[in-house]
DNA sequence: TAGTAGCT
DNA sequence: CAGC
């Protein structure tokens, strides 16, 4: 059981935004550059490509997946697929520091049971962004979802239950983890266009029970 | 509305 | 620039 929590990142301080959501301010920060090296790794298998949502628009963030289930959208929806459509082959598989540091996250904040079966890598260039929206094409609600931010610093939006209600902004850095699941698990949340900095790109992991 | 533009 |  050990070997489960093998992950050793600590959170320096946590930040709860409303029920059931928390930041977890560095959590990640120590295993960041074996993340970044994964992701390197996992997309020359997967690669990162820009998504077109169902009403025709190509996203500014690029994606991958790795995991059992991906998330993808095209002119068709948004959905989980078992494998790549850009390769026909099944995502890679969630590398076990993936798992392990997102079943710790989610424990430390409230969620125990939490096993991911996707995760979703976005790769945001300078101007990238992501407009509001809720994550409901899971199955099953009463998970979190666990969201870990690696390189160029963001400024996260977190909203309501409604696209109108107000939103916080949360500024995230390299290392920090949000988790939000329970009353929160609906909520809106989105990304502003990254600023320029010091590197190329900000990174995200976004892990979910989605099956 | 997992976009964007445009105006207040 | 935030909020329609």
């Amino acid at each position: 059981m050990d070997d489960l929590f093998a992950h050793k990142g600590t959170p320096r301080w946590t930040q709860t935004l409303a029920p059931g959501a928390v930041v977890l301010r560095g959590f990640a920060a120590e295993s960041a550059p074996a993340l970044m090296q994964m992701i390197d790794q996992l997309t020359r298998v997967a690669p990162f490509r820009q998504m077109t949502t169902p009403g025709g628009f190509v996203m500014s963030a690029a994606m991958s997946n790795c995991g059992s289930l991906g998330w993808v959208t095209d002119v068709q929806g948004y959905r989980y697929a078992r494998h790549d459509p850009l390769t026909g082959l099944p995502w890679p598989a969630m590398p076990l520091l993936f798992a392990q540091l997102a079943q710790q996250a989610a424990y430390e904040a409230g969620f125990p049971d939490f096993v991911a079966d996707a995760c979703l890598m976005n790769r945001y260039a300078v101007g990238s962004r992501m407009s509001l929206h809720q994550d409901k094409n899971e199955r099953d609600f009463s998970q979190p979802i666990v969201s870990v931010s690696l390189g160029l610093p963001a400024i996260f939006q977190f909203g309501g239950m409604q696209r109108s209600d107000a939103v916080q902004r949360i500024p995230l850095t390299q290392g920090d983890v949000l988790v939000w699941g329970g009353p929160s698990r609906l909520r809106f949340h989105g990304v502003q266009a990254i600023k320029a900095g010091t590197e190329d790109y900000r990174f995200n992991l976004t892990f979910r029970k989605a099956g």
